[in-house]
RNA sequence: GCGCCCUUAGCUCAGUUGGAUAGAGCGUCUGGCUACGAACCAGAAGGUCGGGAGUUCGAAUCUCUCAGGGCGCGCCA
């Protein structure tokens, strides 16, 4: 709703300047004045037209609230400061249309919109840094689905890389194992643990000599060849950790809905059909000399040289095709891409890999797959979340694009850029690691699956599931085990998720089990409690909080609505409903930015103000019958958002904490 | 050397396209459970927004510069 009349006032605004101005503002900024007693809404507009009309910004600001006329849903504009236009809605009505769930329709971008997240090396474990990938991958997609869209969730598995073929020589060349031995562990319950213990011994044993070293390269080739017995037992290995990496994310409720492989990627010749677009688009082109000499090159994205392609200085090449012919990294993502685009003319093949507990399924691709199948990929908008490291693969894939014409799909492929997950150095301490002096200076330390030093994410789940559950056993003795289990479980999801989104990408988080363990204050169960006290009331008042109000059965009179709100001691309320207004908005912010921390605010913010008003206000023992009923129209409303907004986020609810 | 990011309270971080008196959480201190559950609430202390210059009616926010820190820049992925 706050949306909604933050439209129509821009609106009517940049109607009224064109008309009576004739002046035509890009954009109108619209804010929040600091005190909701001046309104809802302040324009400062006066101040930027006060230049171009050579008027003093209160006289303009004056002539506007005099001759703009009345707008629907508001009770009046007015002047203030200096030249602010402070807008005041007319509370009553917004309340009542929040109480009865009148939502606004809403505009839906046509076309399809691909998420890629996690895309996780199936090598190890996985990590806290990535979940903290998927978490804001997951929360984006239900971002999106709240908005309208229509999302395909995807996973990128690199199974044939360096990574893969790292723990493929430990097996064999270190603690050579037989297939069969290696197929016997990949039936392990966290094979993952195995290979994340099993890629640190071997990186230390590639150090041991250069012999060791040429076994990498030896299986890495033959990896990629395919069709043989390395192939097949580095096949095994990356599926049996995909699998369990699906398990993890499960956990914290994050679900793909396709796997899209290198290994198929090479097989199916994606990058045969892309090196040729690219040839005949002038993208790419051979060198005969210098130190790339015998390799295909593109010019590297964001080279300020205006040189012909053909003369592009040796630091502004960026190599595609190797003098050897292999196909490096990012020529195989720049055919995956086109492909994401329905740009290559070539498709994979599809195959049914795994089933949610809650029947969907997740589609994996193969060479030769079944025949009925969801269509996935040529989509309209993409998003990439990986993190800022890999901004200039991301930036040098979009060039491509680019450089072949595709300048639409190029302006709707979004690298979402977020920062690592590094440890504190208590934490890392605490891990057993040695600081040196200058590591206990820092404020983190980086991870490293080479070394085999991070915190893996099913660690972290365990331990915020062990630490929930002490707490639900103190409180809640006459529950069954299931149910604490059940509860438990959900409050740590709820802390997991919150903690991922509460830091904005930019934003470097530092580890620390204190903090992610943590249920108290600016967290995930803390937003949790503020519904689950909502609920408390509602269940002792004997009301069923969800159709309260809905559907034109609203037991407060508009009247009531103006008379509760209006006044003085209406305000702190009504900053409350004001809020809660809000979720449409902020989903669209959080969008438009690529930015869930700011929803993850939101929560907080709601469930803060929440809290004050069910200690200042005793609901159920309200004498008043009318004032009784506009405050548990205030809880339904409140509850219904805030669990809106959970919902966006992928937390739950526990019916008791 | 080039490019990107960061520097706001003791600590960890917000501050949305430049706007009215810079905000949270944690920690510290004080107070509040015979109320709809205290995983909560109230209060106090705590700031040269890294330094400097500029643009502007107005700068934590934009530009330049200096300092400090991080990341990237491979015929790796």
């Amino acid at each position: 709703m706050y949306r909604h009349l933050h439209r129509r006032l821009a609106q009517h605004v940049r109607d009224f300047l064109r008309q009576n101005y004739g002046v035509d503002l890009p954009s109108i900024v619209i804010e929040q004045p600091p005190k909701v007693e001046m309104g809802e809404y302040a324009l400062p507009l006066a101040f930027e037209l006060a230049k171009r009309l050579r008027q003093p910004p209160r006289k303009i600001a004056e002539e506007i609230v005099a001759g703009i006329g009345p707008i629907e849903g508001f009770a009046k504009l007015e002047l203030a400061g200096a030249g602010y236009i402070n807008a005041r809605v007319n509370r009553a009505a917004l309340a009542a249309s929040l109480a009865a769930r009148e939502e606004p329709p809403r505009e839906v971008r046509p076309g399809k919109i691909l998420v890629e997240h996690s895309s996780i090396n199936p090598n190890k474990a996985a990590h806290i840094g990535h979940l903290r990938n998927a978490i804001l991958g997951d929360t984006f997609v239900r971002l999106l689905e709240y908005a309208g869209s229509q999302v395909d969730v995807q996973n990128y598995i690199d199974n044939t890389g360096v990574q893969v073929a790292d723990v493929v020589v430990g097996f064999l060349h270190l603690d050579k194992k037989s297939r069969a031995e290696i197929e016997q562990l990949t039936r392990q319950p966290r094979v993952d643990y195995y290979c994340w213990d099993l890629y640190a011994r071997v990186s230390e044993w590639y150090g041991e000599s250069n012999e060791n070293l040429k076994r990498r390269a030896e299986v890495l080739h033959a990896i990629e060849e395919g069709n043989n017995q390395t192939a097949a037992i580095a096949d095994m290995i990356s599926v049996a950790v995909l699998r369990r990496h699906l398990e993890t994310m499960d956990r914290a409720d994050i679900e793909y809905d396709f796997l899209p492989r290198e290994s198929e990627i090479l097989q199916l010749h994606f990058w045969d059909a892309a090196f040729e677009k690219l040839k005949t688009g002038g993208v790419l082109f051979h060198q005969t000399e210098g130190k790339n000499k015998g390799c295909w090159v593109m010019r590297r994205a964001g080279a300020n040289s205006t040189a012909e392609t053909a003369e592009l200085a040796e630091e502004d090449q960026k190599v595609i095709v190797r003098s050897n012919g292999t196909v490096g990294y990012v020529g195989k993502d720049i055919a995956y891409h086109l492909w994401k685009f329905g740009l290559l003319g070539r498709d994979f093949g599809y195959r049914k890999f795994y089933r949610y507990p809650n029947g969907h399924p997740c589609w994996i691709s193969t060479t030769d797959g079944e025949p009925d199948h969801p269509h996935f990929g040529e989509v309209s908008e993409i998003y990439n979340v990986i993190d800022a490291r890999q901004a200039e693969a991301q930036n040098a894939v979009i060039e491509a694009l680019r450089g072949l014409g595709y300048n639409q799909q190029a302006d709707h492929y979004t690298h979402f850029s977020y920062e690592m997950v590094a440890l504190t150095p208590r934490c890392a301490a605490e891990l057993g690691y040695q600081l040196s002096e200058e590591d206990k200076t820092r404020t983190y330390i980086e991870v490293s699956g080479r070394k085999g030093f991070g915190v893996k994410a099913d660690d972290l789940i365990d331990s915020l599931i062990a630490s929930a559950r002490k707490e639900v056993d103190a409180r809640h003795e006459q529950l069954s085990d299931r149910e604490r289990a059940s509860v438990a479980n959900q409050i740590a999801v709820g802390a997991l998720r919150y903690f991922m989104l509460k830091y904005t990408k930019p934003s470097v988080i530092a580890f620390d089990f204190k903090d992610a363990l943590s249920f108290e204050g600016e967290t995930g169960p803390y937003v949790q409690y503020a519904v689950v006290r909502a609920t408390n009331i509602f269940r002792k008042a004997g009301l069923d909080p969800e159709t309260f109000g809905k559907d034109g059965a609203c037991p407060v009179s508009i009247e009531d609505f103006g008379k509760f709100l209006n006044d003085d001691s209406g305000t702190e309320i009504w900053e409350l409903w004001l809020a809660a207004s809000k979720t449409s908005y902020i989903v669209e912010q959080s969008i438009a930015t690529t930015e869930p921390a700011y929803a993850a605010k939101h929560a907080f913010q709601l469930a803060q103000w929440f809290n004050n008003f069910y200690h200042r206000h005793h609901i159920l023992t309200e004498p008043d019958d009318a004032r009784k009923k506009f405050l548990l129209a205030t809880v339904a409303v409140v509850r219904r958002e805030l669990i809106r907004v959970l919902a966006c986020m992928g937390i739950s609810v526990p019916p008791v904490m």
